[in-house]
RNA sequence: GCACCUGUAGCUCAGAGGACAGAGCACCGGAUUCCUAAUCCGGGUGCCGCAGGUUCGAUCCCUGCCAGGUGCACCA
């Protein structure tokens, strides 16, 4: 691999070689400086001065002094207690350029591995409109299910639909009353939406209909024919729905098995469960007991012997390792669910199976109003469509004023908006808690998607004008890299503008950005990336000119901004969101 | 009551135990005969919630407290 993560690597072998330390403890040492001009990677030398009992500035002298050289693609300075690692200029521009543009859009992909990694994420509740709180696991599970396939492994993405439950009761028992099918088959999901709403509104009045309710879904659960058809009818129309709006948001599943799937394994979950000696009856319902292990009791039947949420994740997670052999399985579900993971990764531990610890929850924060959180029952929720719709809008308004001439305005303005709305949930750490804002979902200025996509058609724009209309036209830059330039660019000064030497070491650190976004579960770090190479981009346009540049300068630096286009390019498609060459 | 998460600029948020704590928004001013001004440049703000502790060094780790959020047996 070449870039910095090799420079990072070859650092840290140096700096092993010469110290009593291993490249690993090297490595997590290593830093980013934080001043351009500090080189690319810092290794403080304080935790060397207390093992050797020599002062830090000293030693960080010794070792750059026994650094020689041109023995890697680096040098090393000292400065007070640090040693400053650069990488050479060259370097990145002979070997990292030619790499990412020849590459293309396969840059950043690594090798196939033998691993399989399941990720459970989405999940939407069947009858229920899909609404902006549905979105952060969508975009966050869909940006780790792109991460992982990048980086080689097998990757299977499930959307554990919720297609089972009491609320499939309380529909039946809403549409028996008040119900009307030419409206359903109109626009099924907010109808049904509706129905569920005016249960809820109703039940206040008349808690009969709560039991009714609770009728209707034993009747569903012990397969009554007018209870399971109208089930089918309902959950089919849902899907139907929802992959429609999968698809407009270019989402990606495996496998949509849900709850209602695993029935059937019920029964043998809970037996195992009580085989392994951990099953107790309390009030007429069944739990395992976490006491000795400081959780709550964990529920598995109710006492009327319906199954729960927990019981069907159970039998879920081991039919999933029996089909998968996964190496990790990733749920992409709310923090406020937290415990009920720790109770079901710990029962999945007493249970006995060696793959518990691969189970890793990945919560984030809820997504809320300025004056309560999002509540289905009492209809105070934002439909993602109706957002997408605004953003898309918004963006074509945009389009049409600034660029009235683009040919394809409508799907510019797409990649634009839903751009805008996933990237806006993935910049932040996916822990926070967001509150839902529509003048932010639709600012398109500063660290947003079009931003990105803004740097992205700029590029394209100026490779379109240099190679007569096509942006991927080969006008052979990459002659100038292969090894021609080592002398050259010393003398026609190549590439040697504060701007174009920040653009060189912001691409090189791509892949350690993918792989440390992949490796915590945090795509917000790749979005942050991008945010810094679009901004990098956008000071190098403003102060080095491309097209009007002389002979080989115009070459590297087009040369330099193809690699940044397909950076950009690439990043953008990991976290599930396209870019425009026009817009 | 107990547990978990969060607390950084007016607002929204970055910040990988390390060098003087950074962006965006908002506000004011400037840049377009020149590759798309969704851009760029300049202007200034901080008891990093509070108090201790560990460390050569803490916004980051530990303890306690305060504030907000979320959970804690028949919803998912």
């Amino acid at each position: 691999m070449i870039g910095l993560l090799t420079f990072k690597e070859e650092i840290a072998g140096i700096l092993s070689s010469l110290t009593a330390m291993s490249p690993a403890e090297v490595y997590s040492l290593l830093e980013i400086p934080p001043e351009a001009g500090m080189g690319e990677y810092a290794f403080p030398c304080f935790a060397l001065a207390r093992l050797q009992k020599k002062p830090p500035h000293i030693i960080a002298a010794e070792l750059a002094d026994r650094i020689k050289p041109g023995s890697f693609s680096g040098e090393a300075q000292n400065k007070g207690p640090y040693l400053n690692f650069y990488i050479n200029r060259p370097y990145l521009f002979e070997k990292l350029l030619p790499e990412i543009t020849g590459a293309g859009d396969g840059y950043g992909k690594e090798e196939e591995n033998n691993h399989t990694i399941v990720i459970d994420y989405s999940a939407p509740n069947i009858a229920k409109p899909f609404g902006v709180g549905h979105l952060r696991s969508t975009v966050i599970g869909s940006a780790l299910y792109r991460l992982y396939r990048a980086l080689g492994y097998r990757v299977v993405g499930i959307n554990h639909i919720g297609d089972w439950g009491t609320q499939f009761g309380k529909l039946i028992v809403a549409f028996r009353r008040w119900g009307d099918s030419s409206e359903l088959e109109k626009d099924p999901v907010h109808y049904l939406y509706q129905l569920y709403v005016q249960f809820h509104q109703e039940a206040e009045k008349d808690p009969d209909l709560d039991e009714e309710a609770r009728y209707w879904f034993r009747q569903l659960e012990l397969g009554d024919e007018d209870a399971v058809g109208m089930w089918e009818h309902f959950r089919g129309l849902s899907l139907i729905e929802f992959q429609r709006l999968y698809r407009l948001m270019g989402i990606e599943f495996d496998s949509y098995q849900g709850e209602s799937f695993y029935n059937d394994m019920l029964d043998e979950t809970v037996e195992l469960v009580r085989e392994k000696g951990l099953l107790k009856e309390s009030e007429g319902a069944l739990l395992a007991d976490l006491e000795p292990h400081g959780l709550p009791p964990c529920l598995l039947r109710k006492k009327d012997g319906a199954a729960l949420y927990m019981t069907r994740d159970l039998a879920a997670a081991i039919y999933r390792y029996k089909k998968y052999r996964f190496s990790k399985l990733l749920y992409v579900v709310g923090a406020e669910q937290t415990l009920h993971f720790k109770q079901f990764f710990k029962l999945l531990e007493l249970l006995g199976f060696s793959w518990a610890g691969d189970c890793v929850h990945v919560p984030f924060g809820l997504i809320h109003f300025k004056d309560g959180r999002m509540s289905t029952r009492e209809g105070k929720v934002v439909f993602l469509e109706d957002v997408i719709d605004k953003a898309v809008d918004m963006a074509q308004n945009i389009i049409r004023e600034k660029n009235p001439d683009l040919a394809n305005k409508e799907e510019a303005a797409k990649m634009v908006g839903l751009g805008a709305i996933i990237f806006g949930d993935l910049v932040n750490d996916r822990i926070k808690d967001v509150e839902f804002d529509w003048d932010k979902v639709l600012d398109f200025s500063g660290e947003t998607a079009p931003y990105i996509q803004y740097a992205h058609a700029r590029i394209c724009s100026i490779l379109r004008k240099a190679k007569g209309g096509s942006v991927t036209a080969d006008l052979g830059e990459g002659r100038i890299a292969g090894g021609l330039v080592g002398e050259l660019a010393r003398a026609e000064g190549l590439l040697e503008a504060p701007e174009e030497e920040q653009l060189l070491i912001t691409l090189a650190r791509f892949k350690e950005q993918m792989r440390r976004a992949a490796e915590e579960y945090r795509p917000s770090f790749l979005a942050r990336y991008l945010l810094d190479l679009a901004r990098d981009f956008n000071k190098f346009y403003h102060n080095c000119p491309v097209l009007t540049a002389a002979g080989g300068l115009k070459e590297a630096r087009l040369l330099l901004i193809d690699g940044v286009r397909v950076v950009l390019h690439n990043g953008l498609d990991l976290l599930g969101i396209e870019a425009p060459e026009e817009m």
